[in-house]
DNA sequence: CTTTGTGCAAAGCCTTTGCACTCGC
DNA sequence: GCGAGTGCAAAGGCTTTGCACAAAG
């Protein structure tokens, strides 16, 4: 994730405005390690400038996916996760009980689609996710 | 797909009633080879009895579901789709064009959880998803 | 007869949007 | 100043649910 100073001038360049509301996002974000959901985040935000609406936190957030700046993933979950890891190849861990999601830092160099596929289909990105229950929900269960 | 008397039969030994609602979803998902959303189903089905409810569509999808002989798909694109292939691996390919999903009946045997993470992750499934443009919005697109 | 399924309608959840005001540039 | 951003609130799309009635086993 790119820093704040970064992030504006990224905005600024894209000619869209930098403001106070925007920038508490973008601090937000740096170095975060899960994916927030837009809610989550709101909340967040809110606790620094209570006037915040969630308006312009998913507009905040749309901007920077359409920068390339963050990934949107709707895994099933319901609610769209922001995902501020753009830079490294990765894909995700979805825990059907508590409905979290991680990040699973490897690459399947086999997963590519297959020549005859090709013409008919133009891919923008591929997503792998594994389903299945999370090591906290397995304990949960057991206990 | 099981045919209608199957479906019929393993909803009566999973202790589940059959009424003619449920067979008209059953017929319907025959030898489908797309992925209705549970809307298209609730009209076509509604075609043949005007009066069936969204609630019983809705019902008898996830009866399906839990009994294991659809898959329910949520790749992002607003509405639950259900998967009647369910024999099959196989795979999706979603247009961010026109949010529609065609199956990819290839595996990749590659796609599986490396070994440091299987302790802290049982997984149930996996979903590869290739986001991008179909052949019909390129050439439209294009035009 | 008992229990599950059905229909209707309303509520729920998350996301998007219209409008007038504010404020970055 | 101009135009994009903001806040509020309301609407939108899809899914779920409460309740009373109907029907399957």
């Amino acid at each position: 994730m790119k820093t704040v100073a970064e992030l504006t001038e990224r905005f600024r360049n894209a000619g869209l405005r930098v403001t106070p509301q925007r920038q508490a996002v973008f601090g937000l974000l740096q170095g975060v390690e899960s994916h927030p959901t837009v809610e989550s985040l709101y909340y967040q935000v809110v606790a620094q400038m209570p006037t915040v609406s969630m308006r312009t936190v998913y507009q905040t957030v749309h901007d920077l996916a359409d920068l390339g700046e963050v990934r949107l993933l709707d895994v099933g979950t319901g609610a769209v996760r922001v995902d501020p890891n753009v830079e490294q190849d990765h894909h995700h861990l979805v825990c059907s009980s508590c409905g979290g999601v991680r990040d699973l830092a490897v690459e399947f160099p086999g997963v590519a689609l297959p020549r005859q596929y090709r013409a008919g289909f133009a891919v923008d990105a591929v997503e792998v996710v594994f389903r299945g229950t999370c090591g906290e929900c397995q304990s949960a269960a057991s206990s």
